[in-house]
DNA sequence: TGACATCTACGAACTCCTTCGTACATGATG
DNA sequence: CATCATGTACGAAGGAGTTCGTAGATGTCA
């Protein structure tokens, strides 16, 4: 099983889901707004995420491109589980009405979350 | 704004939190089938912790006997705003949602998630 | 009381993560 | 082709977290 990704590593992984394939300068200005860190931080990062094998790279050009090797909703499912694990006693129902109840949600999301929640129901019996 | 726990202290945490008041050996022995360490480990960290505030202890006694000092609602509110933010771009809903399909819930656990979201829906108004 | 078990205190080592500086390669431009 | 901007490679420093060994204090019990 893969390890969890660091926190620095995961904006990254952040970056490279929501833009795609990118170079180093484009991941580096994309999160220097959060986060101002020297060039070759962002570089010596992706460097060593190649190695783990978090992300490809494409070296024909002489800037190399960078993309995410592993799925968002692979380390959503890892993250959640590991929070549910290390703080809900191993009941996801439990972070489910945790994160309800904190959350001033709209009448849409509400509606969303109760058709998901039908299509539970429906495949329980 | 305080610090999240490491994965350490959230680990001690928790077990302050179920068996509430303890003394070191209880939290050691609590701790240990999960991840074998030895009992200074243990003492070191609870130490720490109680130079960060975290728990807080009573020396009356020869064995110390500590508790926590934060309650665990806050911390799994701190620690589920926390993953919304790096992971779901901001949507806890997402969040509910991703935790919901990946659940196998049974009907018990169904029921009350839609008994919350029944309160939600009737605050909205 | 003397031996033994159990406790706290604390320094030190080790690992992992993050950050940066420096060196060197390469493409573009006048 | 000389220069300059821009790129990669990589060692090393620094911090945080975790682990443990050792020392010394204190309670227990035959």
């Amino acid at each position: 099983m893969r390890k969890n990704p660091t926190s620095a590593e995961l904006a990254i992984l952040q970056v490279l889901w929501t833009r795609g394939p990118s170079t180093v300068r484009e991941v580096h200005e994309a999160l220097n707004p959060d986060k101002p860190t020297g060039y070759t931080t962002t570089l010596k990062l992706l460097q060593i995420m190649a190695d783990k094998d978090l992300v490809g790279r494409d070296e024909k050009q002489k800037a190399h491109i960078y993309k995410a090797r592993i799925p968002r909703e692979q380390t959503q499912t890892q993250l959640v589980g590991h929070l549910v694990d290390k703080v809900f006693g191993g009941s996801a129902s439990r972070l489910v009405m945790h994160a309800l109840s904190h959350k001033r949600a709209n009448a849409k999301e509400l509606a969303e979350i109760r058709r998901t929640l039908d299509e539970m129901e429906g495949k329980l019996k």
